[in-house]
DNA sequence: ACATGGTTTAACCAACTGGTCAAATTTACG
DNA sequence: CGTAAATTTGACCAGTTGGTTAAACCATGT
């Protein structure tokens, strides 16, 4: 699979478009960054938002499917748990641009996301009936699973979404200090979720 | 004190760099906001980057101000993380569009929100030193509170920055249930916490 | 060689945007 | 009142942007 046209420019445009937003990204910029002409953008899709919309659903698909399924897995409660935080948190170290993307997205266009996710279903069933069999038991404290799951994805996107603050807040611009400090979050997030679970 | 002239421009550009941020935002809306001519906006404020700028930095200091304030009280310490996520929550209740703000400019021009941030410090020696001293006693869990902090406010913020996408995927489009939602946070995030820091 | 179809380009355009400016209007004040 | 300063306006401008188009290019099959 060489690499086509389309391909290139949907690579470029996947660039410029995460870190420039909609609006601030320019068509010419897309075309150098793909090393072509302006006009085959449009040549190959038709508008500026077209283009974009195809971009981000993509990328917005392919977040939402991972979470999906390690959402989803038939494994024990609290195997799924680390797994979920352990791989949310792999994807967000292979596309540490992703949340805020989508973020300026949410904030520019609301309806668009609501649309998108009404077409895909995130079933968090398996997962809520596996917390209410585990408080039955007393393995843990009853909790909401909606909040558990808003509870792990917020600790694990904030430091990806607010990298500066952090940086210039906690680790005086130093980069190392907040690699390494990223590096601490999958124990950090597992160890607070799983002894906030436990019963004491 | 009347509404002036600027006082307008001022409120007028709060409200629709937040909804649209820098770049998307037209000098002629935020005119149109305020009631007046566009070249009044050039005439009180430079440029469209200058008003940006002060609009941005009035807004992020408020903010940042409020959590300085909560963090560095002088109380005991479980009333301090009481308190701080209360009055984390109460700030966002009060400007929900504030976060999505704010991860906007995050995301379009770091380099100023790090100078920003390095003019002004957020001490949390204070905070930090309650907490080697409440582990010593074997009250708490030993924790790093820079993780603690990233993990309180990770939970509060996001579902204010993914309103939409919860919206969808949690409450099926019911602004009702999410508000409901929303307000089960305060007593969700402290209770995380606190359960996470005990002893067992 | 040449005809055909998809691909690529340079040049161009209409619309819009931030910004300017001279004139008009209002305010402040002796 | 009168006038000078501050405020407000409509008209305008230069630059930029997304988008178009006609012509050039190139691979393919005949």
């Amino acid at each position: 699979m060489s690499i086509s046209t389309e391909g290139l420019i949907l690579e470029a445009a996947r660039k410029v478009f995460a870190r420039k937003g909609l609006e601030a990204a320019r068509m010419q910029e897309i075309a150098d960054e793909a090393g072509i002409n302006k006009a085959l953008l449009h040549y190959y899709f038709r508008s500026k938002e077209k283009l974009f919309e195809l971009v981000f659903r993509e990328v917005l698909g392919k977040f939402i499917g991972g979470m999906k399924g390690l959402l989803n897995e038939d494994i024990p409660f609290f195997s799924k748990i680390e797994g979920f935080i352990d791989g949310y948190l792999d994807i967000l170290f292979q596309n540490p641009y992703l949340p805020g993307f989508i973020v300026m997205e949410i904030h520019r266009n609301p309806a668009e996301i609501v649309s998108f996710m009404e077409s895909r279903d995130i079933p968090i069933k398996l997962f809520e009936s596996q917390i209410t069999e585990e408080a039955a038991r007393g393995n843990i404290r009853a909790v909401d699973p909606r909040h558990l799951v808003v509870n792990m994805i917020g600790m694990c996107v904030f430091p990806f979404i607010a990298k500066p603050i952090l940086n210039a807040v906690l680790f005086g611009g130093s980069q190392e200090a907040y690699r390494r400090f990223l590096d601490e979050r999958k124990e950090t997030i597992k160890a607070t979720i799983i002894e906030s679970l436990k019963i004491k």
